[in-house]
DNA sequence: CGTCAGATGATC
DNA sequence: ATCATCTGACGC
């Protein structure tokens, strides 16, 4: 079943946590989601919206549900979900999945390389997709194109701070909102990450 | 195990 | 100039 676009219209951090064990389908493919970060604006000096609206993120400002696609260095492009109404921006960031169906799709858009397909970082996850800016601002609430369907609640999950975001303001790097399910190898940088959420 | 630099391009 | 990354190289 499809996640309605109510699922979203809470605050990031919630529904963050939440979208932990939904699975993401674009044609044959279906990942699970193992890793995600929470950003928001404002209050948080880490979010793409920080210095407000642009071209760049406009997706962030607009209805709940939608995907937010944008790239990061100019190589990987990078898989956020829309949350909360149209007054803030907010955002969770896709860092891991796990591959469920379409593995041979999954390993041709990785450049057709063998060994075991890793989906351990935000690049991989979209790339896996085959996700490019042209897919920001799509719908997550309809069956069709690119979806995100309700999956099984993980029973243990991990936390710990963002990766990546020097840039912010001291008080928001330390901020727990990154999550992640426990017990499992599709996560990115576990060193970081506690049962609980760590005293900033 | 760790750290580090280079690739690469839209954005401000 | 900056940047929510990845990979391969090299040192311990």
């Amino acid at each position: 079943m499809t996640l309605p676009q109510s699922f979203y219209d809470r605050d990031v951090v919630e529904v963050a946590r939440d979208l932990l064990g939904a699975v993401v389908q674009r044609g044959g493919v279906a990942l699970k989601i193992t890793e995600v970060e929470a950003y928001r604006w404002p209050g948080d000096t880490a979010c793409h919206a920080r210095a407000g609206r642009t071209a760049r993120n406009a997706a962030l400002w607009g209805p709940c549900g939608h995907a937010y696609v944008y790239l990061c260095y100019g190589l990987h492009h990078l898989f956020n979900i829309v949350t909360g109404g149209d007054a803030d921006a907010a955002a969770v960031l896709v860092r891991a999945c796990e591959p469920i169906r379409g593995m041979a799709t999954v390993s041709r858009r990785r450049g057709g390389k063998t060994g075991p397909v890793t989906l351990t970082g935000p690049g991989k996850v979209a790339a896996a997709l085959g996700l490019d800016l042209t897919w920001s601002d799509h719908p997550l609430y309809q069956p069709r194109g690119l979806s995100i369907e309700r999956g099984e609640v993980p029973a243990g999950v991990l936390v710990g701070p963002r990766v990546g975001i020097d840039y912010a303001e001291p008080a928001h790097r330390c901020l727990p909102w990154r999550f992640a399910v426990a017990d499992t190898a599709w996560v990115s940088q576990r060193r970081s990450l506690r049962r609980v959420a760590a005293p900033c």
